[in-house]
DNA sequence: ATATTATTTAGAATAGTTCTTGATAAAAAT
DNA sequence: ATTTTTATCAAGAACTATTCTAAATAATAT
């Protein structure tokens, strides 16, 4: 079941002469129905149970058309392979060093996240990310390790 | 001139059996005595001044075993090169889309970078890091453009 | 219909980084 | 002071995520 507001299948715009093609609404069909933050490859496998002739360049295509577009967001940890998220509300990440998922945090209502830092007089502010890192509570509950060879 | 605190050509322990050699030694000397982000390979570009026989993949041992002994920083924008700091004291980044560079902004003073978000209830935090993007206010001066091709 | 433009695909290419291997060097043990 | 152990270095190969290329296909506009 989706797990985002929009409805599935639902056509959209992507506007500058793009077109939704089924490929696209496929990729953008799977990430709306993940509450996790898949990576590209993870995307290409999910995908290719209702499409198997697709392409990873494709998925790669889509991900990158949907993003520019603004109906997905990409979410990079560290340069560890981006991942993608149809959660186009602000938010914050959560990255786990143990089990190494991605999860959404949500912002304080009526705190700013550039609050706690002196923004550059005179610098044009596009956006600000906070990112988390630790380890998470189902991680810490079943006592879990991190992977130490 | 050195910009940080610590002398340069000061001997450091790095812990865990390992030695301060003469090509860490640069390595951490040229990080010292720089205040951009240079990345592994800027950084192999300044070393090579001073050491020329020295090579990429010793700088990124450098780099790597220098920063798991906690006396540099590497900070990671977007899927990026990863970049070098020596500015252990907490503080965010900021990143010009425009020119491209990144540099140190300080927390301000009382306030904690994770009060802007709702920390998952049972997690273990370990950092959280603020990363301002946007445009410096140099290229916001000289009215820069980004490089759209 | 025809021309134009966008898209898909497979595979090649790229870039940053890590790994492998043999040589070298420093430290520890004898 | 030798020997043994351990750490390090360097060159290049290997790896991985991603982008690019080129040809085929499909959709849209004329």
């Amino acid at each position: 079941m989706p797990v985002h507001k929009k409805k599935l299948s639902e056509k959209i715009d992507l506007g500058g002469g793009h077109r939704m093609t089924p490929q696209r609404q496929v990729v953008y069909d799977v990430l709306m129905s993940s509450r996790d933050h898949p990576t590209a490859t993870e995307v290409f496998i999910r995908v290719q149970e209702k499409m198997s002739s697709i392409s990873l360049a494709t998925v790669y295509n889509c991900l990158d058309t949907l993003a520019v577009a603004g109906i997905v967001k990409q979410v990079n940890v560290d340069r560890e392979p981006s991942r993608y998220c149809g959660n186009l509300a602000p938010h914050a990440h959560f990255h786990c060093e143990t089990c190494a998922t991605v999860m959404d945090i949500d912002l304080k209502d009526g705190v700013e996240p550039s609050g706690s830092v002196k923004l550059p007089r005179g610098a044009k502010i596009q956006k600000v990310e906070v990112a988390v890192r630790g380890q998470c509570p189902e991680c810490v509950r079943t006592n879990k390790r991190k992977n130490l060879s």
